[in-house]
DNA sequence: GTCTATAATGGGATAGAC
DNA sequence: GTCTATCCCATTATAGAC
């Protein structure tokens, strides 16, 4: 059976995801219209929505699926068998890596917080608090083990992420330093950072 | 002779750029009207437009002061002939403490430079540039004097930016932490992370 | 599954009265 | 120096045809 001119119901919802992060990592959530991101896709406007109840879904879904993926990730990546010294140094790689592959992504969970209508909000900061949950206990293991110091272990947790998140907003794809190159100059900061 | 009713010229402008400056942190630039800057202020939105060409005028010259203003207190805060470790202590008590006083100037300044056409924001990152290159000068000058070690200036100062204005993004006042304690806590980090 | 058409509202900016 | 009134256009979201 032939199928139906125009049925692209599987293909249709993920372009307009797709499209939608894009332009909003590019102009931001309240800059960009239902219409702009009906024309990236190529329907009409009215289309969107049987894609999705409204504007603000579109960001949260996208936000959400971003801080899941994350923390998945890492939890899958994760050796909680071994030191803490090579957790941190697994996790300064597995974080730097992991953003500077999904730069849209990363921008638009920063940036578009205050966007978010207040219960979403709060499942994204939960999510987040998650993520950071992760670094610091490795944190406080070196600590007993001895093998790393610091002043406050939530302040260096929020220190370290601020640092490694940095790496998005000035590396350049072919630019001076490859990933790899970055990655050894900041396992070699954090790894002084945290030494006892 | 008494003063004309509805006189305020001296005060309605710095209020429009109060206002403007405290809606563009909460809502975002794209999000805020200038009908609600009219509101914030008590003056109808036409009035607007004595004091500012255009709502992209009014964002650029809030950023672009925060910016010049910045600059200006640290070269003025800059003991250049002092020692680089004591240098690089300064600029850490003083980026922490500046930028925490100032958090609506810091948060539009880093979140809405998407929204400067691209005249305006060329202007804007060369400031942000100069002030890097502080940083980077006082690195550097740290190297030569055999007292700090890290493997890439360029990418030291803006992990240490980064981590930093991170503090902007934690903070509230009447917390956990005083300033001051953070700013311990912060140098006590910076002067391990560039230890020879 | 997508389209056209439209409702209801609000946007930036300007003109001219007072 | 501020207000009222207005121009013109864009916005989100929905209804109903095909």
């Amino acid at each position: 059976m032939a199928r139906k001119t125009g049925s692209h119901s599987n293909i249709t919802g993920p372009r307009i995801r797709t499209a939608a992060l894009s332009l909003f990592a590019r102009y931001g959530y309240a800059a960009v219209s239902m219409r702009q991101i009906a024309r990236e896709v190529g329907v009409q406007a009215g289309t969107l929505y049987r894609y999705t109840p409204d504007k603000q879904s579109l960001l949260f879904d996208l936000m959400r699926d971003h801080m899941t993926t994350l923390l998945g990730a890492w939890d899958q990546a994760d050796c909680t068998s071994q030191g803490a010294r090579s957790r941190l140094s697994a996790f300064t790689r597995f974080h730097i890596i992991y953003h500077l592959e999904r730069p849209e992504a990363v921008f638009v969970s920063y940036m578009e917080l205050r966007n978010l209508n207040p219960g979403n909000f709060e499942i994204i900061e939960d999510l987040r608090r998650q993520y950071e949950d992760r670094l610091e206990s490795i944190l406080k293991s070196g600590r007993r083990e001895g093998v790393f110091h610091f002043p406050d272990s939530k302040l260096t947790t929020l220190a370290l992420i601020a640092m490694l998140t940095g790496v998005n907003t000035w590396y350049r794809h072919g630019g001076r330093l490859s990933p790899e190159r970055v990655v050894e100059a900041y396992w070699e900061m954090v790894e002084k950072l945290v030494h006892p």
